[in-house]
DNA sequence: CCATAGATCGGCT
DNA sequence: GCCGATCTATGGC
């Protein structure tokens, strides 16, 4: 055989709220073992969803929330997460239990990918997105997967769908369990980020001034990078 | 660098 | 029938 395999992130990991583990998630490596060879990439921007209103009253006892998003989620719940409307068979998966990756197509040819998260008692259905990742093992294959040549380790998993498609992400990783031993897909250890920055979610309608979206701000990797602090751009140094 | 159009289809109303 | 948790190519500056 290989390597050693490493332990998957358990089942407790992904048991909290799902802007905490969004945070805690980066600086983290995904791990995807293939006939092909081992793909591996350190995560470095998520997005945390929550669900609809009545769904999270364990919130309250959150004290390390800021209390406007608290009291939003709280009151309004997240309209843009896919489990806003209740159950459905694509957004099932989400109402079981945290460590299971959900899978959806959008835009009728792209594919992201989630990890199930939240409490157990009582539930909410949550999950995070993986938005982008630096590569570091199978970059040769990851290239071959997203199908363009010459293109720059920088864009290779600079966005969700990129991700997915890199990473060799397909509908049947619907329902996967990512902390299974033995699994091919799971995320490992790694090294949390250093620092961390929120902005607001990419491209959804509905909770645009939440701060869910969480990445390593000094990454290249990332698929949008955050706004210089000051003024316009700079021109020489 | 920035803005925009087109691709393409499953899920939900 | 509408529309999306996106990506890419293209054209302008």
């Amino acid at each position: 055989m290989g390597r050693p395999m490493a332990a998957a992130l358990p089942w407790r990991f992904f048991a909290r709220d799902a802007d905490v583990v969004a945070r805690d998630l980066l600086g983290r490596i995904l791990v995807h073992e293939l006939p092909e060879g081992r793909l591996a990439a350190r995560v470095v921007e998520t997005e945390a969803y929550f669900g609809p209103a009545g769904r999270n009253p364990h919130l309250r006892e959150r004290d390390d929330m800021a209390p406007g998003l608290r009291a939003r989620l709280l009151r309004e719940g997240d309209p843009a997460s896919h489990s806003f409307v209740g159950v459905t068979d694509r957004n099932r998966i989400m109402y079981g239990p945290p460590g299971f990756c959900y899978v959806y197509l959008i835009y009728g040819m792209h594919l992201c990918m989630n990890v199930v998260t939240g409490p157990v008692e009582p539930p909410e259905p949550q999950a995070v997105l993986l938005r982008a990742a630096e590569p570091l093992e199978g970059v040769e294959e990851m290239m071959r997967r997203r199908g363009r040549p010459n293109l720059k380790p920088t864009d290779l998993l600079s966005g969700p769908a990129k991700l997915a498609k890199a990473m060799g992400i397909t509908r049947a990783h619907y329902g996967v369990d990512m902390t299974a031993s033995e699994g091919a897909l799971r995320f490992e250890a790694g090294r949390p980020a250093r620092s961390v920055m929120a902005t607001p979610r990419i491209g959804v309608v509905g909770g645009e001034d939440l701060l869910l979206r969480y990445l390593v701000p000094d990454s290249p990797h990332v698929s949008r990078p955050v706004k210089p602090a000051g003024a316009g751009r700079r021109k020489g140094s």
